[in-house]
DNA sequence: AATGGAAATAACGTATGCATTGATGTGTAC
DNA sequence: GTACACATCAATGCATACGTTATTTCCATT
């Protein structure tokens, strides 16, 4: 027999919670949801082809990220993210991502590691050259993630993600607004630096630098354009 | 008319997911669902009143905030804490409440949580007198509880409740164990007094101290009691 | 015309039913 | 006696059905 043993659906293997999950949390993400707008769970079961049950599941899962808010009849709403927020996130990852630099500079990278993350900033280079600033998000993204990945604490790594995730759309949303990252990206590179001599104490204080500049830089940003609700 | 506008039960205001969800999660803390121990959802549905549903939602639940694994046949897993979930706990708890001290610090405290941490920390210091352990934990939780509380980010909040809650069993095993919370009382006295000077750099160092200690002391004592899973 | 109330509607929260799938036990063959 | 395979069983994951309740609309009354 082939490996199809299921009638119903081809593609389904994650099953139907992870489905519903990550089909929303995409939609949010790239704007196809918009934010301060709400959707029923009867329509969102629809549009994903699944039954209310995963979809519930993955509204009380978004919400306790942060991303959405369950309200009584009314549907998801979908939370905009204030300049509040930023400040609260950014707070975080600034306490945060400085220690998982530590950390890794005590610990060490592993060659791969050490691999991935030079391939990460070098790609944040090429694309700041190239003036490709989506590229450069992209890079920037996955070297942080790569570092709270090195520091090798898994309650750190689920932190930092959850909050970039919140950020994400008001990074997005100012990108091009945003003065080129010539330092952020310099930064990069001298973390990695102190991450490969192990120097701990260099790679925290270069890292706080970072999220201070870039916490600030944003929070500025959001308030100079009125951007308030994202 | 009196308040009683249903006929049905008495007390399932909150609803039932939030009871299966309390009711799970307080028979973890106080050790009447066993860690390593596996519990069939009909059965916590059963114990508790509720059907499957909101028993499996707390179970999602439970397993985002650490504390059981949902395995696909086998019912809720009830995660003990290990050594490494202590230490991964403390270096974030070490890197959060400092912040939130220096957050608080600037802010400054209102008239009722000044009353409110100072009430705390006095029942902490009476305890201690009269040898109450558990009296002195109950104090130190609400203190901490109170602090990251003044300093007004709410994720900040859920956060360091999270992992406090999830190593609530290990430090109640411990009480016993350890010396004399001596130091670590004067801690919350010295770290108030930093809080109502509006001393930020003060009440950060004074706290990464007392959580550094508070996590060395906690992880050598599991270690010398070979107490690895809580 | 405006306001208040009652009925209808619609959405969620919870319960239940069903099918899928891993675990378990038994029987047979080597 | 052991090992492997097949059949039975049980528990979850998902779908669906039901009851509760807020919201909305419509009508009557002022």
């Amino acid at each position: 027999m082939t490996d199809e043993k299921n009638p119903s659906a081809g593609e389904k293997n994650p099953g139907a919670g992870a489905k519903a999950y990550d089909a929303i949390k995409a939609m949010i993400l790239d704007g196809r949801l918009k934010p301060s707008a709400s959707y029923l769970e009867a329509e969102l079961a629809e549009w994903i082809g699944v039954s209310r049950t995963p979809v519930r599941e993955a509204g009380l899962r978004l919400e306790r990220e942060g991303l959405v808010k369950v309200r009584p009849r009314r549907g998801l709403l979908i939370l905009p993210v204030s300049a509040e927020d930023m400040t609260e996130i950014y707070q975080l990852l600034t306490a945060l991502e400085p220690l998982a630099a530590e950390l890794a500079a005590e610990r060490g990278l592993s060659a791969e590691q050490a691999k991935a993350m030079d391939n990460a900033t070098t790609r944040m280079e090429r694309a700041l050259a190239e003036d490709n600033l989506v590229a450069w998000a992209e890079g920037d993204d996955e070297f942080h993630a790569l570092l709270v990945e090195a520091a090798g604490n898994k309650r750190l790594i689920e932190a930092t993600a959850r909050y970039r995730t919140q950020v994400h759309r008001a990074r997005m949303a100012t990108l091009s607004l945003r003065p080129r990252p010539e330092q952020s990206t310099v930064d990069h590179r001298v973390l990695l630096d102190c991450l490969l001599k192990g120097d701990a104490k260099g790679a925290r204080d270069v890292h706080v630098a970072h999220r201070q500049a870039a916490g600030q830089m944003l929070t500025e940003l959001l308030a100079q354009h009125r951007l308030d609700n994202l």
